[in-house]
DNA sequence: CTTTTTACGATACGTTCGTATTGTTACAGT
DNA sequence: ACTGTAACAATACGAACGTATCGTAAAAAG
């Protein structure tokens, strides 16, 4: 056997080269040089680690979407256990707005992917794993503090506001600030009374 | 003066082959060559009446923007003079969701440009001249129904609103009749009571 | 009829792309 | 020490790209 190297630490090295180039330089600019170029590799290694540029495509998509999903759980394991409903919703939520760079290049990538997945049926399929977890879990807080709601429809309200807001903050509709004030008044209106 | 053609015609019929081939292969298909096959011309005129890809790209984002704000209109005209403000909120959001092919088109089509958008910074000027008509509009709606909310918080929110129930729909998280039922029961909670 | 300008079609050029191929290095196993 | 294989690097290849150039047809102006 020759030398071993850690292949997901690899991956994930170019998955984050990635995910630099399509926020600096757009989707288009997501070639296997310029990624290899921005981690610092070269297109061969690239290449060894991933055999064509859709795996690599698809592997930082799952990727972000597994990052984002790990952040929710730690701000969720921050808060006590006994914490009223709205304030783990909007941990959750709030990690879902583009506030600060993480999130703006998360946020970035991932509608990138959204749009490649309205053509690309495979992509899409991946992007539904997530989706009813989430919506799951606002459902039930809802559900615990307002039992005259209708929880699930308000929590797929809520998930469509969160990227919705997230979307007009990338383009400028929003800042940050006005995004988050406009998550927390409805989430006033829905937990509040 | 040698032969003259309609240049909007012209320039109308290639953006629409342009919207075609972004939605049904997706914006990375979007050529000089596969816009010309599509429209059934040849690359040369489509250099003609474009002088560059990006010329072609802008015309054919401006282009959508403005047939949605056509529809909108028209939608609006149909509607008496004196009715309720909900009803003339209702009928604009509605147009912007994907609820038919022709609305999944342009759904589909602004989205590929909101992420384009959040990388050519003059792109994302044009898209924002758009946006504040349609806020000021249903915050105004929104004022003359219920004088006791924040209406401009309350327009921004809904506009994100549709905007994210749009991408939940082209990426399937949503069905078009799930996304306008949470559409109608947040109109109902803004509007009702 | 002649001229002039527009409206194209055809094609060529240089670049960049994804991927295949080949070569080299370094280490685990015997 | 030897060997075999994983881990790369370098490069080559054909296709597709945006754009430039050139040629031609047609119609309005004189």
């Amino acid at each position: 056997m020759p030398r071993q190297v850690d292949h997901q630490a690899r991956r994930k090295l170019i998955a984050e080269a990635l995910w630099r180039v399509a926020r600096q330089r757009g989707m288009d600019a997501v070639s296997m040089r310029h990624v290899a170029t921005e981690a610092g590799v070269s297109v061969g290694m690239v290449q060894h680690y991933f055999r064509t540029k859709d795996q690599m495509l698809s592997f930082a998509l799952e990727t972000i979407g597994e990052r984002v999903a790990e952040r929710i759980g730690a701000r969720l394991a921050e808060l006590p256990g006994d914490c009223a409903p709205v304030r783990r919703v909007r941990a959750m939520l709030l990690e879902l707005l583009p506030l600060d760079a993480a999130r703006h290049l998360e946020a970035h990538v991932g509608f990138a992917f959204f749009t490649r997945a309205a053509v690309e049926p495979g992509l899409a399929t991946r992007l539904r794993e997530q989706y009813p977890e989430f919506v799951g879990f606002v459902a039930a807080e809802v559900g615990r503090a307002r039992g005259d709601l209708d929880a699930d429809r308000e929590a797929r309200a809520l998930m469509a506001l969160v990227d919705g807001l997230a979307a007009h903050v990338l383009v400028g509709y929003e800042s940050p600030e006005g995004a988050a004030e406009v998550l927390e008044g409805r989430l006033a209106e829905v937990f509040g009374g």
